[in-house]
DNA sequence: AGTTCTTTGTAACCCTTGTTACTGTACAAC
DNA sequence: GTTGTACAGTAACAAGGGTTACAAAGAACT
């Protein structure tokens, strides 16, 4: 484990950190589709991720749900972030987009390490810096572009972080991820592969050039 | 102004740090309609808000505007924390939406501050915190809402922050608040009004119920 | 009072997106 | 093979909301 720590934050947090997180992190192995954590949810572990990537959902009463980001190795869940600090629910749903690598902290050493360790301090500033920033993006994503841009968009990141220019994927799981219909993403893509810019196939669309 | 710092801030801060506030703090007066910092600009100062209120709007290359959220007393903007932190340009646009007072922090003092007063690590992380479930509030608003939802929880939001069941505005400037033309705000506030919910006049809606 | 500017009301129209419904096709199970 | 199920294609229609255009009503100024 603190081979892997190393390679993904040993640019970041100082040894003396490194070796604690080993102490007290459990790795843990999450397959692609599995869900990490659900709205509701009390949660007690901060998760750094090492390998893999994660995909952040929000979901409304009505059970409407949209993507709003992804988390790649190298990142940490600010909103869990947040519900650790403040000890309230998830208002979000995490699930794994591929096979994921993850080091769980107990919470009581946030606070600690808060306070001990610049290099941590700085990592959970950035994050939440980060996590805004992301969530400005999908803001913009929804209030200015269209279901076209949208879609264009949600290709590019979805092969960007599953690093494949194949997205396996089915347009009624598309269409959950940007809160739309099965039908609209269907003629979106059609219009797509017209273009020239991807190739459908059952299960999987190719990206040409987007 | 050390009165009305620990008015708004003494069930937090220790008073050390109250101190030091008011030490290195500056007093800004900025009338309603000021334009507090604008987006690309470096942000100096970290403000913390004594009085009034502000509202914070992002904006796209093509001059479209969106409302993001409103800052009340005791809030600091946490978009305007990130950037200081992160030297980075400003993403969002802050506007006085009343009269308002603020503190204005020199940001080298911040990360002094972080490692010294643990009521200052506390603010900022909650700050964080406030300001990611603000965000994820506007995701939902205009993710799963129809226009004539988000007119009336903009209407009730901004009679909230001004303390006043008349809200002052135009049809024209509500539609760039909401992202969406005149023409549409105008039908959707004659609809509420024959609903009897609220009353128009020129240059302002009296809410009647909501 | 007359002129001008700002704000609001409203109709007509169009485009994007969502909905319903039905068809065809791939694939797995039997 | 046949059957069943999941997935994809497509047409036809409805609804929301954006656009254009014009009229009417206030407000401000002379």
């Amino acid at each position: 484990m603190l081979q892997e720590l190393k390679e993904a934050y040993g640019f970041i947090f100082e040894d003396d950190l490194i070796e604690e997180i080993g102490e007290v992190g459990s790795l843990q192995q999450v397959a692609a589709g599995e869900k990490i954590i659900e709205i509701g949810d009390y949660v007690k572990m901060m998760p750094l991720l090492i390998e893999g990537a994660i995909k952040i959902m929000r979901e409304d009463k009505d059970g409407d749900e949209l993507l709003l980001y992804f988390l790649e190795r190298g990142d940490t869940c600010a909103m869990t972030l947040s519900c650790c600090l403040g000890q309230t629910k998830s208002e979000i749903r995490a699930i794994a987009e591929r096979d994921t690598k993850l080091i769980m902290i107990p919470i009581e050493k946030m606070e600690e390490w808060t306070s001990k360790y610049k290099s941590w301090r700085d990592f959970v500033f950035e994050s939440y810096h980060a996590r805004l920033n992301e969530m400005l993006e999908t803001i913009d994503t929804i209030a200015f572009m269209n279901m076209d841009q949208r879609l264009m968009k949600y290709l590019q990141d979805k092969a960007k972080i599953n690093q494949n220019e194949v997205i396996a994927a089915t347009h009624q799981q598309i269409a959950y991820d940007l809160h739309t219909s099965r039908v609209v993403i269907s003629r979106l893509l059609k219009k797509l592969e017209i273009d020239g810019r991807i190739k459908l196939q059952r299960n999987s669309i190719e990206i040409m050039e987007l």
